[in-house]
Formats: structure tokens, C-alpha cells, sequence
DNA sequence: CCCTATATATAATG
DNA sequence: CATTATATATAGGG
């Protein structure tokens, strides 16, 4: 965007990456209200900064609400799925699959 | 955006509206994702379609330490327990591990 | 904060 | 689903 294009990757100059932060974290709170009244969704977004600061919105009701509507439509949906391994897990168990893959056909 | 300016209301046409809900959610996540990565944040992300489709994004962790860390920055009282991973799931990793142990050894 | 040049997002259309 | 014309978001710089 603008003067400069961006690096998908961690701003490493304080100031900087403390500006964008501002910015960045203004036009998402925004584009997620615009999406909540355009479509009729309901929408929860939690922002910690990296230093732990909170930030929060919830587009209709509360967090609150929005976090037990979110803990049952989470286990209807995803309970057999992929209920809590962590994605790291999952990648350990992909690895892991690919490696014995390439094992096998190094025996042959 | 783009061709015709948008008006901040409900899109009534139900086509309309479908479609803008996947363009913008899209967008909102890819936002949220560059946020989280550029600026170090650690960003929660719940939606839910008007007809109660949950859509969500947890940048780091996982959405259930999201909630926890939110429970306990918002001061709230709500003391939230997260299940543990799966045995089976740490049984796969054992089984596969053990796996690639052997067809190591076969190679040599 | 405000501005402005550009990068992005996306409404409308093919 | 791909394209494209415009509306927005925002990086860099006062």
C-alpha cells in the first residue's frame, strides 16, 4: 500500500511496526464492522498487541456471548475433525507420514 | 469498492449478499493474518454467517488459548478449562516415530 | 495527526 | 471463477 510495498514478515524498527499497529489495527476493526452490517454476520475479533495490550470488538452483543455461541457451534462443527490438536501436531504427524514415505522407497 | 461505491447497510439481495460475505471474509482474514505477522500480534478472529456458519482464525495457539487470555486480560471471572490433545493423536505420533526408527535402521 | 502517491481490495461484469 | 475499473487502505514523510 502506498509509498512502498510491504514485506509479508515482522517490522523490526519499533517505531514503525508501533505506527502500523495503529493503522493496521484501525482499518481491520473497520473492515469488520463494515462486514458485519453489509452481510448480517456476527463477528468477534481480539487483538493482543505484542506487548499484551487488548483490543477487542464483538459486532452484536458481547464477547461474552460471542465466546459461548463460539464454544458450542465449535464443538458441533469441528469435534471429530480437528478438535484440539494443535496445528503444530498435525504437522508433526504430516512429517512424520512423509518421512516414513520417502524411507519406504529408499528401502526398495 | 470498485465499480460502485457501497452503502453502509444490510445488502438485502440475498446473491449480493452471499458473495460479499466470501469476498470480504476473505480479505478481513488475509488483513488479520498480515497484522498479526507484520506487528507481532496475537489476533482471535470468530465469524459467523447470518445463517450461524462459524468461521474463525487464532493466529497463534489456538482460538481456546485465545479465549483463555482474553478471559483473564478482561478481568473477567470466568475460569475456562481447554481439554487436552488427544491420546490417539499422541499415539499416531509415537507409532509413526517408532516406524521411522525401523526403516532407518533398514537403510542401513 | 494530516497528506499524497501507491498498493490493495473488491463491485460489477464477462 | 477471471478480469477490470474504482474505491479504499496505508507507507512514508511532514
Amino acid at each position: 500500500m502506498a509509498r512502498g510495498k510491504v514485506q509479508l514478515r515482522r517490522i523490526e524498527n519499533p517505531v514503525h511496526r508501533q505506527v502500523t499497529f495503529c493503522k493496521r489495527r484501525a482499518g481491520l476493526l473497520k473492515k469488520a464492522k463494515e462486514l458485519s452490517v453489509l452481510c448480517d454476520a456476527e463477528i468477534g475479533l481480539i487483538i493482543f498487541s505484542t506487548h499484551g495490550k487488548l483490543y477487542e470488538l464483538a459486532t452484536k452483543g458481547t464477547m461474552q456471548g460471542m465466546i459461548e455461541k463460539y464454544m458450542k457451534s465449535s464443538q458441533e462443527v469441528h469435534a471429530q475433525v480437528e478438535p484440539n490438536p494443535p496445528q503444530e501436531t498435525q504437522e508433526e504427524i504430516s512429517m512424520l507420514k512423509q518421512e516414513v514415505h520417502l524411507l519406504q522407497k529408499g528401502l526398495r
